[in-house]
DNA sequence: GCACATATGTTATATTATAACAATTTATAT
DNA sequence: ATATAAATTGTTATAATATAACATATGTGC
């Protein structure tokens, strides 16, 4: 196991402890299997590599623990590739901003901790509550240009 | 048909003309049932609402006619909806931003023609080649808090 | 132990999107 | 006008992503 996956699971497991939530066989799994990929993974390549940990998985254990991992903040689902990654920064966040490199695939997080100003004003001007925020920024990778 | 989706046909047939581009009968129809809705419409819906205006459409039929809108800038998809809305800008652009309301499902767009500095800085730290960019952001809109 | 809440197993199905190839229509060039 | 190429559509099938529903099991507090 890469050390990096070995960090993220010894802090999830931390605070699942100090939060008193369980982070279960199928969570641990899943989380582990999301921070070892290089790059988003999908739901059903998390669920071929489940496969080699545990007996027979199916979908919906899969999409229970990434909606437990979500919720918690461990990792965020990327909308336009219907992916997984873990989480970058280090305290818990609703608004997710990340590098999409549209050749590689590779995804970098550019955590920002507010809105930036021109969009908190547009829902200033619309009166629209905020709740979370995304930014997905596509384009090439340092390495792909 | 309302005044609002005659308008935006009205502004892509002009568009089209002067590209020399084809704003087909399908294409047209899906345009005009996107402007149409009140809320950002999914493509099975559209197949639905299609299917009284043709004879027994099929899937592909909508979805080329969405990509082809999209390439023109017509249309935008809420990638956390699966669903698609009118462009409202009056110029074609790279970046989108919207205000989903979690209770109604109103989408509003909140178009900047720039790339906010924080965001951009972080492309630039990473040397990120950017090209296009997505906001979507959550909550509730005025009328539902 | 018992009641309750949380989590998992299992089957089936819903929803969203695309591949592949044939047929047709439109534009372009002789 | 006719051949050719390019763009668009029709059609069938299937891929990819996600959830509903209900049964079973496991942990927690009393
Ligand atoms: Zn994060
Ligand atoms: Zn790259
Ligand atoms: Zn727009
Ligand atoms: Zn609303």
């Amino acid at each position: 196991m890469k050390p990096n996956v070995k960090k993220i699971l010894a802090q999830a497991e931390h605070i699942c402890a100090q939060k008193d939530i369980r982070l279960t066989e199928s969570r641990r799994h899943v989380l582990s299997i999301i921070a070892g990929s290089s790059k988003p993974i999908g739901a059903y390549d998390i669920l071929k590599s489940l496969s080699q940990k545990m007996d027979n998985p199916k979908p919906p254990t899969v999409y229970r623990a990434i909606e437990f991992l979500q919720a918690q903040g461990f990792i965020h689902r990327i909308e336009s590739l219907n992916a997984y990654v873990t989480c970058d920064a280090h305290h818990h966040h609703t608004g997710s901003q990340f590098m999409v490199c549209d050749d590689c695939g590779k995804v970098t997080e550019a955590h920002l901790c507010d809105l930036p100003t021109p969009l908190l004003d547009k829902t200033k001007k619309e009166n629209f509550k905020l709740s979370s925020w995304n930014v997905e920024l596509h384009g090439l990778c340092a390495g792909c240009q």
